[in-house]
DNA sequence: GCAATGAATGAATGACTATTCAATGAACGT
DNA sequence: ACGTTCATTGAATAGTCATTCATTCATTGC
């Protein structure tokens, strides 16, 4: 009893591993599954495979195999919002870095890699059926809605803005990341989060004129 | 052998029906199904009964349940490139007649019901993984860059837009579309179909901004 | 009417998969 | 070393679902 309870053992890849660590690497494995083979074809054995641990391990760890999906998309929302903190924090400096510190975060290497984007999509299409899903999206969309749309109405009044609704802005940059988020997935042939960027750039210049100007356009093919 | 093969019975309730109309019979149910529950919970069984028909019928006229969602994903893709058709009638008289017709049909009401974004969308998280469905999107998406890109390329010319490039607004307008398609299904508590072609124009408005006037915006809540 | 046709049915089949649990063995305290 | 604890395993179980097919029955031609 006086021996505080110490983790089995450090590595990832070993025979018995801390709680905690097991869920994490669990919840990789179902992001690379689901992005490998889609949420059809995503199984318990699948998951277990990909992890390199057996079958039994998830309803160990997890309840259920709902569950598991539950919590690698609260991961996923978990992720998304931290990274938002750091947009926030620009923006108590300003409105406008605020609005770019986001749309470098919605377009950076960690927050839209492909795997993660095609889980954000297979769990989208479910979104409407599951509450538990629903609930964890409806947050992080809240979340960002609410942000988006505070330094919108700030710029609007910094810059007199007449005929910009803030509201509008908001739902539409919200809208313009989600399909460039879908782009990015399913043709990544035409779109790179490079072009993303220039893309959403390009948006908010047009609204907000005199704040924001976009990059020198370099020539089009 | 002299008579015409008619017709076996008029009625769609009937015991006996052509088989084209069964097939449009049951790709039909498949929609309300898959709107109702999801992809996941859709089967041969809930497919069968929504059509008010037995199970056995849809290995009979489709060879499979994956044959099933393939003609139905099909059956949306073409109704909505032949929707394009009016608008692609409409940019012959003038480039913004054509993007104000597309506009209006992104957000018509047969378009962009509840139930086919539903489809939709369910289909499109599992895009990536199924050949099929993705050659399917991939015509549907192609059709219509090609018609707004041509658009976009006529108004620049006209207009002297020296910052607009023509494929990035493409691309824009395609991903904000989506994107607004995405909250009209999942957030229908704070997005309407007006509401979304009032941010669609707005959009427009701001990149070509001597050619497209956005209604004047009445007070937002 | 009557036989022939083939659309439609739905019970039976086989494949797949989430979940359980008895057996295993690694890690730790003594 | 040794026994205890408990994470882990994977074979067995139970349930679900797509597919098949022998049977039923509406329709049509004669």
């Amino acid at each position: 009893m006086l021996s505080t309870k110490r983790p089995h053992r450090a590595g990832a890849g070993g025979r018995t591993a801390p709680p905690e660590q097991r869920r994490q690497q669990l919840i990789e494995a179902t992001i690379r599954c689901v992005a490998k083979r889609g949420l059809a074809d995503t199984t318990i054995a699948t998951v277990a495979r990909e992890a390199g641990l057996s079958q039994g391990i998830i309803n160990l760890h997890f309840r259920s195999k709902e569950r598991l999906l539950t919590e690698t998309l609260r991961y996923l929302a978990d992720e998304y919002r931290n990274a938002c903190r750091t947009a926030a924090a620009a923006a108590e400096s300003s409105p406008v870095a605020g609005l770019l510190a986001m749309v470098d975060l919605d377009f950076r290497r960690g927050i839209c890699a492909r795997d993660k984007l095609a889980v954000w999509f297979a769990f989208w299409g479910e979104r409407k059926f599951r509450p538990t899903y629903r609930r964890i999206c409806a947050a992080r969309d809240k979340s960002y809605d609410d942000m988006v749309r505070a330094m919108c109405t700030q710029l609007c009044q910094q810059g007199e803005y007449p005929g910009v609704e803030p509201a509008l802005v908001a739902d539409g940059l919200s809208a313009l990341t989600d399909g460039l988020w879908l782009d990015l997935l399913v043709r990544p042939e035409s779109m790179s989060r490079e072009l993303a960027r220039r893309i959403t750039m390009s948006y908010l210049a047009d609204v907000f004129p005199r704040h924001i100007r976009q990059p020198v356009a370099s020539s089009g093919s």
